[in-house]
DNA sequence: TCAATGCTTCGGTTACGATCGAACTATGAA
DNA sequence: TTCATAGTTCGATCGTAACCGAAGCATTGA
């Protein structure tokens, strides 16, 4: 016993509904402040500030201070990931939350992910992807071929822009609702920002959920066709 | 608020200290009484047992009878891959256990993870087969090569049996003291297994330490071999 | 200087859950 | 049967941490 890292501490402090709340908030990626936190969480703002200490000093968020402003975010990409897996496995047993609500469904459509599309929409555009041959998937791990690259390219996208930041371009990220992979990594998040820069979709208030506009799903859903039967093999065997 | 799947049900199992030592305990792989696991959190055997089926309750643990013993396991693959997620990311915040421990040493050296190997060697084992050619390394992905599969048959390995289960043959885990990947997926089981049946090694009791006999590990080394100097470089991105 | 806003710190209350002793059930052995 | 071992359930205790009201800082703006 007594052996390796302590994960307990780690647990506690995303075993804590109002701190799970906080963190969840923050998986939509803004930075947020203690007010707003605290609304998050359902708890009033000193209990939300003993709370934000506790999850800054166990590392898991970062503060910057803007004037008389707090603003929370979480530390850095580890953390997201760290969530997501979480997020993704809490889901497989079936503990989700009690009462599915009205945006359930625009959840499960498109949502934020840290700062990547995920939902049934973030899996469609993986699944696109792999099968135009743009990125090729072995095992979990993805890589942008030479033809996506181009494909990207000319889209609009600063790939070998992207390259140069220490981040892996691509990365799969476990989706919760759909329980395949979607595309995170430098990729993933250009992606996003580039349908919100094109007015494709924009994000929901206090919310995860993105919106796209009618003109926006039309392209989105021309640019990442998919075959409804067939599913990736590589995608599938992932899932197992 | 009040989105997706609830992470602070599973974040309160995993951050309750009895508890995260019985899982850590049950990450080296064997079913283990309530007695036993009772030592290992360090409680009395009724404090163990409400502990314990409160972990079955959340889908961490399964129980199998047998004569008067109960025995317990992590419940799959993905409890075991959850686990060691936390374990990478807490290690890297500097989330150690107090006292390091006189078996410190051992555990980084070579321990077993779930049921494959980790530390030092396991690290070792994954960059040497990279570096052989035989598993070819995309993002955080892995697949075993057909010189892989050669190799490994030529040592005396079922491959063409690992590939009929549903499990994934090559997946990459991120190893908590190296921070870097090490080999899981059934390749792995089948490796360390293997290393066992030669004599190479066994397992230390009551521990997660793998412990080499002087001509295993000599055969090991010789096995797979590393350049010190250079690192593969998917590996070292993937580190980032 | 004063007021307003954003957040933290302090103090006291409360509730939950971890803990263990003791009693109870179940399986196996004598 | 009876005894021993393995484990669960019950009941009571106790500690910790979540919580909020109130007071205290800090920053901004007037």
């Amino acid at each position: 016993m007594k052996e390796g890292p302590d994960i307990a501490q780690i647990g506690a402090l995303i075993g804590d509904p109002a701190r799970a709340n906080m963190l969840t908030a923050l998986m939509g990626g803004r930075a947020l402040t203690a007010t707003e936190l605290a609304q998050a969480g359902g708890i009033t703002l000193q209990t939300a500030s003993t709370h934000l200490s506790k999850l800054e000093a166990g590392g898991l968020l970062a503060q910057r201070k803007q004037g008389r402003h707090r603003y929370f975010a979480l530390a850095d990409d580890g953390v997201g990931k760290l969530l997501e897996n979480i997020m993704g496995f809490a889901a497989g047993r079936g503990h989700l939350r009690h009462r599915p609500g009205p945006k359930e469904p625009a959840l499960r459509k498109a949502r934020i992910c840290y700062d990547h599309l995920a939902g049934d929409y973030g899996v469609r555009m993986l699944d696109s992807l792999i099968a135009a041959g743009a990125i090729s998937a072995v095992g979990d791990g993805l890589s942008l071929t030479e033809r996506g690259e181009a494909h990207l390219t000319s889209i609009g996208m600063d790939v070998t822009g992207l390259r140069s930041t220490r981040r892996p371009l691509c990365r799969s990220c476990l989706d919760w609702s759909e329980r395949r992979a979607h595309l995170a990594g430098s990729l993933g998040k250009a992606l996003l920002s580039n349908f919100f820069d094109k007015g494709w979709a924009r994000r929901l208030e206090n919310s995860r959920s993105i919106l796209f506009t009618s003109e926006g799903e039309r392209r989105f859903l021309a640019l990442f066709p998919v075959e409804t039967d067939a599913t990736n093999k590589e995608q599938s065997r992932a899932d197992a």
